[in-house]
RNA sequence: GCCGGUGUGAUGGAAUUGGUAGACAUACCGGACUUAAAAUCCGGAGAGGGUAAACCUCGUGCCGGUUCGAGUCCGGCCACCGGUACCA
């Protein structure tokens, strides 16, 4: 054993030890049960970032706990390989995409390796693979055939320069940001798979996973299931029917005008005709797609000066075209009720359009001022309603709702505000989607023809896509016919891939299917952690993929996440680290200066993994300076000899201060195995640790007795910190005179024994304040409690000239006095 | 805009079920060791009052409420962060 702590010396020694062991290496055993512990997988975006290692290292301590409690443990490690930043490298260093990904994925891999996490490397796949991607497509092609994947219309930004669909992100200020030309919308025909078939379960499955309530509410609210009255409005002369949804029938007494989105056919009918229309369509064309645009867009509108007829009282109302309605969302119509609606209010202001108040509060209520805001709570009754006054709302939607029924125009309905999903992108970068054009239609690839493969060899420079220009893709034969077809050249949203890659992981060794029997012995993942920024898309497109999966016999669960850890982001300096703020930290410097267990030590440490984290230069440091405080301990422990004594502690032949010590261990063998465990709480976990390791450094041991206490001591401040700081504590478990890695080791166990008290320490408060503590025997009843607390002098102080009113007594932890002058 | 979260000393954080606010660290200050420095070790420390100790008052983003008791629960605000369907 070295004198000093070298990390550079006992890291790469440890790691060449555990390879040459293959000591991560799984298979199933049935002897014990498992654990399938994954982390979200990385875009190989060039380095190593430091959410990736605090991300990983928390999936590694939680993978080493567990292994040291006995279960077959699964942690395997893969790249999400396809996706849009490698094409934005291509067109910066004329690099081939494919070139740029796997060099990254190999300088990516020795970061992993270097950082000592216990993956299964034999298990490693990448997205952008052939072996991986033809599974997809063959799931794709299941699913066509199931009717579960069509094509339809959808608006894409487009940049008219550069002659190529943009990202949201790439859209700044409703200009592309290579080109800074004005972004305009497009309809194109895409491929989307029917998640809202799905939308029920998705929906009532959140109850049955072990997930954070605000991930479970976010996705119920993203798939938004409502009930609500769809009716169509009847038209003057022979005008077709306009169709609109909504989920507050009791205000439509309230309608003032109707609104309908741009694209919608009666605003594209106007248009014809008036010129200014036209140019008002065409302005709402210039604007993001992304929905948060829309949403903070100033309200704008015009008068088509057609009308619809009001189903109960017959008058006309105005039909309005508006460019916060969405044509994706109901019909693309809607009724709108400027008292009861914020976003129909500030229309009717803007245009001074009528706001005709029909729901009144119950009793007062100061938010009630149809002059400030619209009034939308469900809370209130119908006035101004003719027969449906009176009424809450409960009673005013069954009974508008039964009136439109009863006139044949409309019914209630289930709506989602979720939408089917589009997974067709114009990029090259991509799982290309396996169909072919031909003169009799599209069609799926054949299972024979699988994969299609991406070529690799292509130039990317900016515009246009690299697919379309190759024609050994694109030209084919459709085997069907003999005559020549054309490939499709879009390929698939990244998404795909991220959303099946954790049951591939399980089945990683099947060459001959998608998945086999092995993946049911893992899945699903007992506890998946990430990014709360994945709360929604990702994790909701896995769980409809595990469904559909399911719905082909290919696995048997019904989700694939029983339990979600979210972590929070990195900052430094109170911001998000990122090149453009000139704020990062490289990983790779840290460990090249400090070694791989003080970085993992750190980012445990530093905070809990839900909270954001703060990045400290200094904390690294501090981090350590006390991993070379258990070094110089251990070492200084080996050198007396004492080591090696052995032999169980007997509770009650010890002098005090060891008793305190033996207590103070077996504490934080309870503390550290539940935040590990359960919690998943690692900054407090470490800083028990600590605690110990202070009072062990404190402690001198005055007899054999205490001497083994001490030993126990040692040993276990060793095995707590192991899932941690595993190098280091390899190397001192060594030292210590065992053989065996640590991984082999069980975990310590609580002596009961060793927590017993006799005495406790009580607060006392006098009126909620802190006025004293007193001792009292462990098994004091209420009485003497009382007694003693009263008596105390700090205590009596308080007390005189009072009268006291009321006292409680809360078990082993303090006394309240509640008093009053006499 | 909408949905979800966060806010505690100089700093990161702790307080797990409504019961001692500030554990454990970092930075800082003082001391020991040293010719000196670094490293290491020991000690101090929320703010205000008090010569000091004892002790007292205030204090968990802001305003209000419930409770014997609120960082924790409820109502209303403010600031920041994540998501917002083609970033991953």
């Amino acid at each position: 054993m070295e004198r000093d702590y070298k990390p550079e010396v006992i890291e790469p020694a440890i790691q060449a030890a555990w390879d040459d062991q293959q000591i991560y290496k799984t298979t199933e055993d049935p002897s014990r049960p498992k654990f399938y512990c994954l982390c979200m997988f990385p875009y190989p975006s060039g380095k190593l970032h430091m959410g990736h290692v605090r991300n990983y290292t928390i999936g590694d301590v939680i993978s080493r706990y567990m292994t040291m409690q006995g279960y077959n443990v699964l942690q395997p490690m893969g790249w999400d390989a396809f996706g849009m930043p490698a094409e934005n490298a291509a067109i910066k260093h004329e690099l081939p995409p494919a070139q740029w990904t796997y060099d990254n994925i190999d300088h990516m891999r020795s970061q992993l390796k270097r950082l000592g996490f216990g993956y299964d490397w034999d298990r490693e796949l990448a997205t952008c693979q052939p072996d991986y991607y033809r599974w997809e497509q063959w799931l794709f092609t299941r699913m066509i055939e199931k009717g579960l994947a069509y094509r339809k219309k959808a608006r894409v930004n487009w940049d008219p320069v550069d002659q190529t669909v943009l990202a949201n992100e790439q859209v700044i200020e409703g200009r592309g940001w290579r080109s800074g030309a004005l972004v305009e919308q497009r309809e194109i025909d895409q491929w989307f798979i029917r998640i809202t078939d799905y939308a029920d379960e998705l929906l009532d499955d959140l109850e049955h996973v072990d997930w954070p309530e605000q991930v479970k509410t976010m996705q119920r609210n993203w798939i938004g299931r409502s009930q609500g009255l769809e009716f169509s409005f009847e038209r003057p002369g022979d005008a077709p029917r306009l169709e609109v949804y909504t989920t507050r029938p009791d205000t439509i007494m309230g309608i003032t005008y109707v609104a309908v989105a741009a694209q919608h056919p009666i605003a594209l009918e106007a248009a014809e005709s008036n010129p200014e229309i036209a140019a008002f369509i065409e302005s709402c064309s210039q604007m993001s797609v992304a929905e948060a645009d829309l949403a903070t867009a100033e309200k704008r509108g015009m008068d088509t000066g057609q009308t619809v007829i009001h189903p109960f009282t017959g008058k006309p109302l105005p039909i309005w075209i508006a460019n916060f309605v969405l044509m994706d969302y109901g019909s693309g119509a809607v009724m709108a009720v400027p008292a009861h609606d914020q976003r129909d209010y500030e229309f009717a202001k803007a245009y001074g359009l009528p706001i005709q108040p029909v729901i009144k509060p119950v009793g007062d209520d100061p938010s009630y001022d149809l002059s400030q805001a619209a009034w939308c709570e469900k809370t209130g009754i119908t006035v101004n309603s003719g027969e449906f006054d009176g009424l809450n709302f409960e009673q005013a939607f069954q009974a508008v709702a039964q009136a439109i029924e009863s006139q044949g125009i409309g019914r209630v309905t289930t709506n989602y505000r979720l939408r089917d999903w589009g997974v067709g992108r114009q990029r090259y970068w991509g799982c290309p989607i396996p169909v072919i054009h031909t003169d009799e239609g599209l069609k799926p690839v054949a299972d024979d023809d699988l994969p299609v493969v991406l070529p690799e060899d292509v130039v990317v420079d900016g515009s246009g896509s690299p697919l379309g220009q190759r024609m050994d893709f694109v030209e084919t034969i459709d085997p069907s016919t003999g005559r020549p077809a054309r490939r499709e050249t879009d390929t698939f949203d990244t998404f795909m891939e991220s959303s099946w890659y954790y049951a591939r992981f399980a089945s990683a060794y099947s060459n001959d299917a998608m998945l086999d029997t092995h993946a049911n012995y893992w899945l699903p993942v007992d506890l998946y952690i990430g990014g709360i920024e994945h709360a929604i898309l990702h994790l909701l497109y896995a769980r409809f993929f595990h469904k559909v999966l399911r719905d082909l016999d290919l696995v048997t669960s019904d989700e694939p996440f029983k339990k979600l850890l979210t972590q929070g982001m990195v900052l430094k300096d109170g911001s998000k680290m990122s090149k453009s703020k000139g704020n990062t930290v490289d990983p790779q410097e840290l460990i090249d200066r400090y070694g791989a267990d003080t970085v993992r030590l750190f980012t445990m440490f530093a905070a809990p993994p839900e909270l954001s984290l703060e990045w400290s230069d200094d904390g690294v440091a501090g981090a350590h300076r006390f991993l070379k405080r258990i070094h110089a301990l251990v070492q200084a422990h080996v050198q007396t000899g004492q080591h090696s004594l052995q032999g169980k502690v007997d509770v009650d032949g010890l002098d005090e201060s060891s008793r305190d010590l033996y207590r103070k261990l077996h504490e934080t063998i309870a503390k550290v195995s539940d935040d590990l465990g359960r919690r998943y709480h690692f900054n407090t976990a470490i800083a028990a640790v600590m605690e110990l390791t202070n009072q062990a450094a404190k402690f001198e041991a005055t007899s054999a007795e205490a001497q083994r206490v001490y030993s126990e001591v040692i040993e276990a401040i060793v095995l707590l910190l192991s899932p941690i700081t595993p190098h280091l504590c390899e190397s001192l478990w060594e030292a210590l005179g065992h053989s065996e890695s640590l991984v082999k080791v069980s975990w310590p166990t609580v002596n009961e024994a060793a927590l017993v008290r006799n005495a406790l320490t009580l607060v006392v408060q006098v009126n909620g304040k802190l006025r004293s503590r007193i001792e009292v025997a462990a098994d004091a009843s209420q009485d003497e409690i009382l007694a003693v607390a009263r008596a105390d002098e700090q205590v009596a102080k308080f007390l005189e000239g009072m009268i006291e009113k009321k006292a409680i007594v809360v078990p082993q932890k303090l006394v309240n006095l509640v008093v009053t002058p006499a």
